[in-house]
DNA sequence: TAAGATAGTGGGTAATAGTGGGGAATTTTC
DNA sequence: GAAAATTCCCCACTATTACCCACTATCTTA
């Protein structure tokens, strides 16, 4: 059976080392499409985290924001935010990626690092700090989970 | 690689000269297209920095310019702003464009500047005032922000 | 279960990028 | 028209990056 390109799911526990070096596990850089030439967008997750998208997929958030206009301060702002963080990587013959220092310290990112498969793209966290995040989940608004199951079946 | 021509993002420190030279971060160079001719626009930013236009943008702007008549009265103001404080200027080999004393001293810079890609264009800050815009930034707004984050990154 | 292949980790080195400054050419001023 | 000032182009030094190689662990297959 085929997976579906650029779709990435699963976790795996992987070291980053002394040059912010973390490698990409091979299943996902099979999955990988061809167009993307095994380059990722790596940017600040909306969590605390880093977020790593496939360059095709981040060329879509690209062309969105070629849309906004800077005559708006806070499309500017907006812009700036989004685009600041982000910066391109290509894979070494050995499969890693390198990840900013100021992303590393925005993540909290040590030696050991957790890599999860988010379907559209990868996130990297510090597993401790991924522990506290879900357990604040657990807490609050089950709501919001039950209006989510209108929109997506499982 | 695989990166969109003429698209800047992520954040760089370096410095700027006692002749007014600023390096253009050699990713930016290599996403260049050929017809810029090594050369930017430099003009007065929205905010309080330096706007740094390809060439081939900057005169999209220059053709936007041209049908005043047909766009709003904000359009018409931000565009003058921006158009007559625009000055060129063509790198050097080292990969340095030179700013103006006028533009340096609108933005407050300083010895430490930091280039931030902002997709179409590259900005120049002094960063403590970006510290400070940052700040600013954060209190206001968050609707619109969280509706713009909503529909374009996910 | 042994051997080959694949995957993950660490580190050394050559090439590239960033910074500062000198000197020729050009422009400005007296 | 000469001196001064400014601009532009080039060279050299240093720090950083990216590429390459080697080792170990794990997974596959016969």
């Amino acid at each position: 059976m085929t997976l579906t390109p650029n779709t990435f799911t699963g976790e795996y526990s992987y070291s980053l080392d002394s040059k912010g070096r973390v490698n990409i596990p091979a299943r996902y850089r099979q999955v990988l499409s061809n167009d993307n030439e095994n380059t990722f967008m790596t940017t600040r997750g909306q969590d605390t985290c880093v977020w790593v998208y496939p360059m095709i997929e981040w060329k879509k958030i690209e062309s969105e924001l070629r849309k906004l206009s800077s005559v708006s301060g806070t499309h500017r702002t907006f812009i700036r935010q989004i685009s600041r963080s982000a910066s391109p990587s290509t894979y070494d013959k050995q499969g890693r990626i390198k990840i900013n220092p100021s992303l590393i310290s925005y993540a909290g990112l040590e030696k050991d690092v957790l890599i999860v498969g988010v379907v559209k793209k990868i996130e990297i966290w510090n597993p401790e700090i991924l522990k506290l995040v879900d357990k604040k989940n657990m807490e609050l608004d089950p709501n919001e989970f039950n209006e989510l199951s209108t929109k997506i079946v499982i």
